[in-house]
DNA sequence: AACTATTTATAAAC
DNA sequence: TGTTTATAAATAGTT
């Protein structure tokens, strides 16, 4: 692949053996991890250079793959004691890997994948699923609408209220006479008289310099630019 | 590297997904093999499709390629022998029944059950999936309605022209002298003999011959047994 | 699966 | 090793 095509056979050079390898086993680990995502496939590749030195990939965990490995072809050399146990393991594992396989092709089929194998009855019963849970989806997706629509009436109705219930602060603090400096001054009076703590108040206008406060700070806010008008 | 260049993610499609994995798999295990060669080094490749298909290729054996795997790598605290299989086992065990959980849980949720716990983006995403399911799911059946319809076409013609042959041969036998000429004066008699009209004779004669038959070739031999007869 | 237009990988040279 | 370049290989899309 190259300005030369190179024979497939052991290269005699170290140098070259050595670029070589670098720059193969480069190519190797990029192929494998674009196999392993563009076709959603568990890969493992372990590299040994001649040196010894190790490089590996794999596309999930190198030792669950390794398991997956030894299970897959360890069909064979059982001839230990614990028979019995293996056996039931080992069939209570092939039983969850069919239920596992069983799922995953109900899934992919849902999904409108492997379709070849099925009849004209068996898609119409898909397709009844399909609009059946489509349905659902749809249905949960409106409440949840919804509910996010009322909630926000809710908080908007509390503002709104907030909103009057301030504006009317506002009107009678400025018809006290000498308003302002005494405003400024005697918050406390002034507070009294609207039958609320002077921590509301300062909660109330200090929450209105700050930002992402869900709690009616906005209204403060608003409320901020009358305030100039007091003074 | 191809018609066009191809982005390395997931690829939807399950038939071409499959596809590429096969041109890419090969492609994988013979630079696997030639960097082996080439450079002297050990190479363990192992690939499960996303179907659970299990490739391998390993330079040398790939029980000792995994065996040194296992020791360069466990440099860290591996305290006890037989736990370590146990805990496999018992992680494998666990890991599977988490993915049939997880299956499972997919799965009733495209039936559109379980959605409490999904918020509307969640749910967005759940919609867009089963519409590309449903989508394809109608496009299979559709193509299978059309397949059968076609099926049907294709027989129905091959019989129409049959059946024009059929009446053909019925027109050249009744206009042989002698023998047409009986046929056309006695067609009375021969229908009372047979008990039929001439219409539903040719009916009958047609149907007979076409109770699933795919190739006709039989109707001019059945066709031959009241040819002897008439003359 | 076989066929190509392209994209990639890489051998050689630096 | 990294870069460059000419060429061999791989492969995406098509049939």
């Amino acid at each position: 692949m190259a300005r030369e095509r190179r024979e497939i056979k052991r290269i005699e050079s170290a140098a070259a053996r050595q670029v070589t390898f670098s720059k193969r086993r480069r190519g190797l680990f990029k192929k494998a991890e674009e196999l392993s995502i563009l076709c959603d496939a568990d890969v493992a590749l372990i590299v040994f250079s001649s040196t010894g030195k190790l490089s590996q990939f794999a596309s999930s965990s190198m030792n669950e793959i390794i398991d997956k490995y030894n299970t897959h072809s360890k069909n064979l050399g059982k001839t230990d004691q614990p028979s019995l146990d293996l056996n039931l393991e080992h069939s209570k594992y092939a039983n969850l890997n069919e239920q596992l396989a069983e799922a995953s092709l109900r899934l992919r089929q849902m999904r409108g994948e492997e379709l070849e194998g099925l009849n004209v009855e068996e898609l119409q019963q898909l397709e009844k699923n399909l609009e059946a849970g489509l349905h659902r989806v749809l249905q949960t997706k409106d409440q949840q609408f919804l509910e996010q629509i009322n909630e926000l009436q809710r908080k908007s109705s509390h503002l709104a209220e907030e909103n009057m219930q301030l504006r009317n602060q506002v009107l009678i603090v400025s018809q006290i006479p000498t308003a302002g400096k005494q405003v400024v001054a005697d918050t406390e009076n002034v507070i009294t008289e609207d039958g609320q703590s002077s921590e509301s108040v300062m909660t109330a206008l200090h929450s209105g310099s700050s930002q992402d406060n869900d709690d009616g700070s906005d209204v403060s806010l608003k409320l901020g630019l009358p305030c100039v008008a007091w003074k």
